[in-house]
RNA sequence: GGGGGUGUUCCAGAGUGGUCAAAUGGACCAGACUGUAAAUCUGGUGGCCCUGCCUUCGUAGGUUCGAAUCCUACCGCCCCCA
């Protein structure tokens, strides 16, 4: 018979970051049944193949799905093929873009291998949804629409918004909550997780459960993580997301840049330090309270100690301003060369720092050029420049490059 | 099928014959400050052989000394009626 840590314990790792559990009593009620008949209980998670990049915003359930797996409980991962075909109209104010099957199947198999590096695939149940959507006849379609009304899907906030603003709500969007549900039913889930967004599937799921006589799921639902700009959700198309396959250098770079205000969230959500360590922590100085926040990510991602490396290198080369260890060498030809120089706005450009003459005048206008380590500010755009092998050219603080010349 | 509307520089959104490379806000870039946070301030954001020149305002033509602005056709998007 398996073991399961007391129930009290196990509600204090679970409600950790969690914005609302619903039903909130039945969860204890549902461990402390499982702790006595030694059963785990059936964790659901699913998600849609529809996008590629594995942010930390995705980590949030994920990680709460593996707080369940150390629990001792069964991870239940669903991927929504079929589902990922009608697209989620979640938070959303118009129809999403639907996908190919060849994409979504593709996508399903690259996002399992990010999914792995959060949770132990190993002891997770994988399934897709197609499996049993496949097979439905039309027949079965329409028994399972014969349990849903129309009224109950205009209590969904984002349904209900469209249709008074007269924008389009397709049939087949309407079908994406009830098989969100029906996934439910399939896998006999006791949990289910996901954001504050998904109240609705996981309550019609229980009225489907209901139905057939199986036992009601419980919703976890975790907050959205705003992203690296601190006030929109973190998402890949709004460019504020912190990839988990990125090097520990740029992810160090993006959290340090993080606005305060969203460091508890981000300890709360995507590291296991102990709540009172957050808090004094968040009491002493900010910066280094991100160095602590960035370091606890960052190693969860990558080899140990790659937090601390990434955090020696942020302070050497950013807080104290440090030339970058490694510094992009750029050749330019000899023959660009008039008498041992060049002009500096042409120099910008051939060295690839600005794209265009115009910006490079711009760059240098402003006094954002420098030469050299001791980084002298360029006067002029045709300052001539005297080019050794070896000149280091700068373009605000933050970029660099070394150029090396060729014969020709 | 009928009626109406709309398409502007990265985004939003002004501009309805010259003073428009095009207001304003966002975003972004550079500078000051700083903890490369926030806030604030300054300058900037089509290109170039840069006191001037060239190309841009859905696409193609046209009217005009002159068009983002007027006309014609086409394409896209939206709404209403049926």
């Amino acid at each position: 018979m398996l073991q399961f840590p007391p129930v009290v314990e196990q509600l204090a790792v679970i409600r950790r970051g969690v914005e609302k559990i619903v039903p909130e009593h039945e969860l204890a009620a549902r461990l402390e049944q499982s702790r006595v008949s030694g059963t785990p209980l059936r964790i659901k998670y699913g998600i849609d193949p529809t996008g590629i990049d594995v942010h930390l915003g995705h980590t949030v359930p994920l990680r709460k799905l593996r707080q369940f797996q150390h629990l001792g409980h069964q991870a239940v991962i669903i991927i929504g093929n079929y589902t990922a075909l009608v697209g989620d109209p979640s938070g959303r104010d118009q129809a999403r873009a639907r996908l190919t099957q060849q994409q979504v199947e593709a996508n399903a198999v690259d996002y399992l291998n990010q999914v792995g590096k959060v949770i132990d695939l190993g002891r997770a149940e994988v399934i897709r949804n197609g499996d049993w959507f496949g097979a439905m006849s039309f027949l079965d379609v329409l028994e399972l629409c014969g349990k849903v009304t129309v009224a109950q899907l205009l209590t969904r906030e984002d349904f209900a918004k469209r249709y008074q603003a007269e924008q389009p709500i397709f049939l087949h969007e309407c079908l994406y909550p009830v098989m969100q549900a029906w996934d439910s039913v399939r896998v006999r889930a006791d949990v289910e997780l996901g954001g504050t967004e998904q109240l609705y599937s996981f309550m019609l799921a229980r009225d489907l459960q209901r139905d057939q006589n199986l036992p009601q799921q419980i919703g976890v639902m975790s907050p959205i993580l705003v992203g690296t700009d601190g006030t929109r959700r973190m998402g890949k198309s709004l460019g504020n997301y912190i990839g988990v396959g990125e090097p520990p250098f740029e992810m160090i770079k993006k959290f340090m840049q993080l606005p305060d205000a969203v460091m508890r969230m981000y300890f709360e959500l995507l590291t296991e330090l102990p709540l009172e360590q957050v808090e004094s922590l968040l009491a002493g100085h900010p910066k280094d309270a991100k160095i602590a926040l960035a370091q606890a990510v960052i190693d969860e991602y990558h080899a140990q100690g790659a937090g601390a490396a990434a955090a020696a290198q942020w302070q050497r080369e950013i807080g104290e301003r440090a030339l970058p260890a490694d510094i992009a060498a750029v050749s330019i030809s000899r023959r660009e060369l008039h008498e041992g120089t060049i002009p500096a706005a042409r120099l910008l450009v051939l060295v690839g720092l600005c794209p265009t003459t115009s910006e490079a005048r711009r760059a240098i206008a402003q006094g954002g050029a420098y030469l050299g380590e001791q980084k002298d500010r360029i006067a002029s755009h045709e300052t001539p420049v005297a080019v050794k092998p070896g000149l280091l050219i700068f373009v605000g603080k933050k970029r660099v490059v070394r150029v090396e010349l060729t014969a020709d």
